[in-house]
Parts: C-alpha cells; sequence; structure tokens
DNA sequence: GATGAATGAGTGTTCATTCAT
DNA sequence: CATGAATGAACACTCATTCAT
C-alpha cells in the first residue's frame, strides 16, 4: 500500500532541489527533506540514490515524450508533424522549465549511461517511424537518423536553454524561423 | 619557480579523471592520485577545486578555439569558411575526444555559470564575424547568431557525442553531408 | 528517541579531552573517539563544532550556578551569603575540577564571544540581587558590579587555577583567610 | 647577520594577527604573509611554531615588568608602590591592548605549561620583595603571595578585560575606587 | 639568510546507506 | 510503511614543517 502522495511529492522534491542546488548538491538527506520524508523512506520506493535519480528522468522523458506528440496526427504531411512536435517542444519547455531543465543536467552526467536506452526510445518510436517514412517517400534527406534528429530536435533543446542562450527571445516568430531552419536542413 | 610538469599533469590528470568517472565522482584527492601529487600541490597552483576545473575548461577552450580556427581565411566564401571550421571541428574531436567530452561535461554543470562568457568568447571572434558578415552580404539568414550557431555548430557537437550517437559512422561523407544540412539550414 | 547516553558520553568525552589535551588540539575527530562514536554522530546531535563546545560550556555554567548556589539563604546576612558562595564554588572545583578547567579555558577561547551572556546571567541572578541589596544597604562599597565581582569571585577561580597557584594548599584556612581579604575588599 | 627588521616584524605580525583572528586559527602561513616573509623564513628564528609563540609571549611579559615597574622606588610606602604598579597596568593596557589580549589568550592555552616560569618571575622579583618586606612589616596581611597577588594583580587583569567588563568605564576614579577595594583585601 | 614549492597528516563536515523500532 | 539514529568513508581544504635552490 504504498503512498501515491510520497512518491509524486518525491518526484517533484527531486526536480525542485536539482534545479535549485544542482545535481551535484543534491544529497539523499536534502531531497528528503525537500519532500519531507525521511531519508530511510526513500529506500522504500528505490533501491538507492542512482535508481532515483535515474527514475524521475525517465518519467520526465515519458511526460515530454506524451506532450510532444499532443495533438500527432500521422496522415499529416511530414513538414507539418515536424512542425507540431517542434512547437510542442518548446511550449513544454516554457510550461515544465524546471523538467527541461533536470533532463539537460542528467543527460550529461555519467547516470545517463545507466539507461536503458530502449526504455525511452519506445516512446518516441512515432516520431521515428516519420522520418524513415520520409526518407523513404524522399521528402527527407537519406541520411542516418541521428543527423536528422541532430537538425530537427537538437536545436530545440539549445535554443531552450537559458544557459546557451539567455539573451534569445523565443517568441512565436523566432520559432518559426527556426523551425524554417531546421526543415531547411533536413529536407531533400 | 613552479614546475611546469606538475601544472601539465594536473591539467592531465583533470580531463582524463572527469572522463573516466565522470565530474561528480572526481574529487581532489583521486585527481591529485591521478596526477601523482598531494591534494595539497593543487591548492598551490589552483584556489580551489572549482578554480582547477574552470581553468582546465578555458585551456581546452583556448585550444579548442585554435584548432577549430586553423586554416581561417576570411577572404573565401562564407560557405568555405564555415566547412574549414566544421571539419576542424570534427577532426579535433577525433584526436582529442576527451577534451571535447569535458567541455560537454563541464557546460551542462552548475560550474558553468561561474565562467565569465567573455573571456572565452573573444577567442571565437572570428567565427561571429563572419556570421555578421554572412547576413550583411544575404549569404546567410537574418536571424539571431544564436541560431545560426544552433544550426551550425551544436549539430557538430551532438554528432560527435559518442553517448548520443554512439552507432554513427563519422566517415567523410557523413560529415560532408552533415555540413550539407547546415549549410541549408543557414544559407538564404 | 535519541540514546541519552550518547549525548552524555559525549558531554564528558568532551570535557575530558579538552583537559586532557587542550582546547585548540580537541578535533572532531578526537572527541568522537573518546566517547566511542562516529565523528558524523556528533553531528546528530550538535549543529557544527562550535555548537558543541558551546553547549558544553552552557551545561557545565548551569551545573556550577546550581552548586554555588546551593544552601543559598537570601535572609541571611550578606557576609554569609558571600562566604557560603565562596566556599561552594572551591568544594565544586576540588570535586569537578575538569569542569572547572574546561570553563577556564573556554572562557578565554574566542568562542566565548559566541554565548549569549544572558542565557548564563539569568542563572547568577540570585548573586547579582545580593550584591545590588549589600549596595543599598550600605553594606558593600557603592561600586560598578564588575568591580565586586572582581574582587569575590575572580579571586577564588585564580587561585583555584592549579596553573597559576600551583603551589597552594586550599585548605580550609587559607579559603578561609582569603575570604576574609575578599570581604575586605568589597565591605563598606 | 640575522635581519633585525624582520624578527621585530614577525612580532608585530604575530601580536595583531593572533589580536585579529585569535589563537586557533592563527597559522604558521598566515602570520608569515602577516609579516611580508616566508614560511619558512619563521624557521630560521623559530625552533617551530610553539617557540615563535611562546617568544613572543615571554617578550610581552618582560616588556610588561618593565612598563608596570616604570618609577618604582623600594623607599616608598607599600601603599604608594602598589598603587603605581596598579595604575601603570592599566595605563600598560591601554596603551597597548593588543599585547594585554595576547598575553590572555596565551596564558589559558596549553602552550603556557611550556613556558618556564623562572624565566619570567625574575623580572617581577622586585614586587615579589615588596609583598615579603609588607608582610615582615606587618602592613600587608601574612598570607602565601600567591593570595596577595589573587587580590592586588589579578583583579586589574580582569577590569581591563574588554571581553568580561564590556561596559565598565576605566576612568581614573573607578580606577582608584578598585585599588582601595585591593588595598582594603591585602592590607593587614 | 631566505624562499617558493611541496607534502602527509590532519581539519570540520557531509555523504549514501542501514537498521532497530 | 515509515523513521530517527547511526556510521564508515569520503569530501574539500589547511596545517606545520621541510628542502632544494
Amino acid at each position: 500500500m504504498r503512498d501515491k502522495k510520497k512518491k509524486e511529492a518525491l518526484f517533484e522534491a527531486t526536480v525542485r532541489l536539482v534545479n535549485e542546488i544542482g545535481f551535484v548538491s543534491s544529497s539523499v538527506s536534502k531531497i528528503a527533506k525537500e519532500a519531507g520524508i525521511s531519508p530511510a523512506t526513500i529506500y522504500i520506493y528505490h533501491e538507492n540514490k542512482e535508481d532515483l535519480l535515474i527514475s524521475t528522468y525517465v518519467q520526465i522523458k515519458i511526460k515530454l515524450s506524451q506532450a510532444i506528440l499532443k495533438n500527432f496526427d500521422g496522415t499529416q504531411p511530414v513538414r507539418d508533424i515536424l512542425s507540431t512536435i517542434w512547437k510542442n517542444t518548446f511550449a513544454f519547455n516554457r510550461q515544465h522549465r524546471d523538467w527541461f531543465q533536470y533532463v539537460e543536467q542528467f543527460s550529461n552526467s555519467p547516470f545517463s549511461d545507466l539507461v536503458n536506452p530502449e526504455e525511452i526510445e519506445k516512446y518516441y518510436e512515432p516520431i521515428m517511424e516519420v522520418l524513415r517514412s520520409g526518407i523513404e517517400r524522399k521528402i527527407l534527406k537519406d541520411v542516418p537518423h541521428e543527423m536528422l534528429t541532430a537538425f530537427v530536435f537538437y536545436p530545440a533543446i539549445v535554443l531552450s536553454n537559458q544557459r546557451l542562450c539567455a539573451g534569445l527571445k523565443l517568441d512565436d516568430q523566432n520559432i518559426e524561423s527556426a523551425f524554417t531552419m531546421a526543415w531547411d536542413a533536413v529536407k531533400l
């Protein structure tokens, strides 16, 4: 009969603290205090600190996949699909900056090696399918999928990054311009 | 009369260890052991751990700027200049993968906030100048410079990242294809 | 459910060690070892080293106040009251030399600045009242209370100090003589 | 050919630093920096840190003895001699508060055990002689000399102590009153 | 005589984790 | 299920001291 609220509080406390004081300084005890529970309680829900951080990451990635696939319609033209995804990504970032930041911090930590990629990739499969189909139908350039994502998705992440693009105003026009660039990069 | 060799050994040990065990786990004592010196000695050359990590980062960024600006010729067409920079980046990454990885880990750590951006930006000024001139001469899209770099340089970083693009073979042809994508993104 | 015994052991170990090797050399780890606990455990009971030393001091000062106010009877003549206090002080010192020494070492350390004087003074209020009343009733000299205590209490401390008065035998007769001197000093 | 100036600078730096940051925090390197010399240089003039601190203490005690014996005239009445000494003590404290504070900090540190008492006592011999003579001539109470000093000299130290008597104004009148108390204590 | 560089041993403190309750 | 107490190991950093120059 695990308390749902506690697990939820733990998730939120982890994200909040990591965003506040960073990955390195976020100790188990501090996270516990932030969540209003005992450090020992964390070990009921998670095997160890690693597991806590990883599971927090995975949860966010799943939520993220759901958000960016909102209004996904495989029958639309590739460009429209990617445009929707692109805009969803920026919308998600604006609404859940803390989740976004957590993911970025996590991705560049050694912990990220410990995540089973497949566990996450499956949630993004529809997007991969779009890319594959786009290539087949001679709409997208015939290059490895890493190269397509490097130009369609990572620029969005970079542009959303407060640290890297502190001075950049992300208004609708800029987002639109940026997507045009992405599309120019990948379209055949 | 500080021992040049010790400072050099310290630099190398720091990079090596951060690449081996990650930023978080790289403690001062471990770095000292890796460099074959006493932990106390580090504090002769650096004010504190932060200073050690930052100065290591800055050193690499300077070396990196020199490497990617190799054969820089401002009189060439914009496309050729960017192409050279693009290829230099991949060459540098191939030769100094550890330096590259260090920079990526550092950039996403809270330490990166502590670096004075101007100290580094000045070394990359020639590139900025190329972008500015390209926009003026109606060769590049007239968008904020962050958006240009997001499509010209960050994809190179992503593609070079072993973690993100483990399965991608970075042969000359792929590099060429990727640059074409980057160019398509930014060219008017 | 904190272990009362551990806190008590910590108190005793702190006093013992400070008396053995001095204030400066008494490190947290040494105190922990002396108390038979882990250094980390100290931080469950005390915020930091400072807090440990201060709280040890305050505890002793309270015990001391209780000891020297034993048989306190405000209705007695001033001289008798002070005489009782004087004798209690020597008795306490004889029984708890280590506590006495700890207080003296602490008083001359920079830590002593961090103690809220009022926290301690309240326990000694009855004595202050005696002095005030003595002045009012023209029994004691009308001088600032610091001057009265400098002659009534500090000489007792000096005479009790093994370091300063190594060769002095503190028998009843000497204590009596000394009190006579103190009384001659303060009486009108 | 030891540099007199360096030794003097070292003495002053030691006193200054101990008064500024306390006995415990005054490390050899900090003292060296304060004196404008290398830590290693200290070991030319002093065997070790202990020796530095002790020798600083002894120097001050000698200066102090000279100061409080100023205008000493053994032919004067005992009361006048002690009064002069008493006033000299307060004068010295006012002029050299830092030296005074150093002595107090040192006296209650374990280092003080390492000082050979005779090395210092000889400078205070004239005072002892006055006390002995005062007893013989039935002017002072016939009690151990520690008891006399406990009432004639230590109250002066207590009253001079900023920490203990922060609120006490040490004007001529108060000093005079206090000496009267001291004299009442010791006179037969 | 003087020093900057060097260091092993130590400092106070926090860590992730366990366990009896 | 939940926890406060407990801890050995590690943390970043400073120490008194030495020594080649």
